[in-house]
DNA sequence: TGCAAAATAGCACGATCGTTCTATTTTAGG
DNA sequence: CCTAAAATAGAACGATCGTGCTATTTTGCA
């Protein structure tokens, strides 16, 4: 009972690590099992059908980025502090190479923005949460007297989640380990720029 | 001599729709000659390897982009003038659905980040005179007079890049019409903070 | 218009895909 | 410890992958 749970855990540690390089899409039954020390059949057992999954390692790395990023910041009192431990820990678990390869959700997104079905919408719900999530503390940052009061969150929200987008495009694509030092400038200046006043 | 070069044509034509919603790596030969009314063998004498293909696809939806977004821009005096042609011209291609499932582009500077060879090169070259591009045009228009002389035109090709992705992935990914917008009003925000004064 | 050359089709190959079936091993509870 | 049940392995399936090979068609030029 406790076996199975555990393996399935394993199993989807090791396919973060392979969807983080080759992508959720590019994830293989043969290659996954191989990794994992399974045979295909014994691997596949698990999950049923490729489509769950992928379903299933979405949703862990959903899961592991409330745990690892949004959950400490929760920790923090609202307002500017709990926004900036947010952002800092958004950016810093991509420094720190948290993913070999990248963020498997990031990458998810463009593979299956066309690709109907459960995947997608699991996508779409996490994606509509950590907005909903960004604007909400944007807002408690404004209400905290920290940020104008007439800040416009929903444009804040969306330039952050581009900062982080930019961030992780420089440094897996072009290598460059300046994306997030260059987003922490970027978050500095929005705040500094919509500051109360 | 000049069918084979408007076979290719077409076949890349297809091809850049094909990669826009299934990316560049889900592309295949089978299908793309189904789609292209062709045999596989007979497309594939065009490319004579699947990267060879993919490589042709990545350099032709860049000299896409450069011919219909970079070139009127550059046809538009210096300064604040090219540099809004260019980042509406951009947004522009987004939202009237230039590619019926996103930017193929944006894609595969996910999908290639982990897959070293051609295709990869091809992409970082893109992207690197992309952003230097970028960053000329906001240094012209510091030279103009029309932003501050102590802009920090990195950081602010930087930003921009990320509304784009802000945008593409809103609308791509949560069918969102609105991220266009939240792009357009963060430009405007972007541009007005750095302003001359 | 006929003919060499270029372009395309047809077929086959080994490999790998997701999935199913049955057999074997491993686990946990009495 | 023994045994039913759970977990995994092994083999096989049709399909499709990328890529060669050889025919056949189509093209452009003398």
């Amino acid at each position: 009972m406790t076996k199975k749970a555990a393996t399935r855990e394993a199993i989807l540690q090791q396919a973060l690590a392979l969807a983080s390089q080759v992508g959720v899409s590019g994830l293989t039954i043969g290659s996954l099992a191989a990794a994992s020390g399974l045979s295909k059949s014994g691997l596949f057992a698990h999950f049923g059908s490729k489509e769950a999954l992928q379903l299933a390692v979405v949703q862990a790395a959903q899961a592991q980025f409330v745990a690892e990023t949004v959950q400490p910041a929760l920790a923090l009192p609202r307002g500017m502090a709990r926004l900036t431990a947010l952002f800092d820990g958004w950016l810093g678990r991509m420094e720190q190479g948290r993913y070999p390869g990248g963020c498997p959700l990031l990458a998810a997104a463009y593979e299956f923005d066309d690709q109907p079905g459960a995947v997608r919408e699991a996508l779409v719900a996490g994606q509509r949460w950590q907005r909903e999530t960004l604007q909400r503390l944007l807002q408690q940052a404004c209400d905290a007297g920290e940020l104008a009061e007439d800040c416009d969150v929903a444009l804040l929200a969306f330039m952050l989640f581009g900062l982080v987008q930019s961030a992780h495009h420089d440094q897996q694509l072009l290598d460059s380990a300046d994306g997030v030092a260059l987003a922490r400038r970027g978050f500095a200046r929005l705040m500094a720029t919509h500051a109360a006043g």
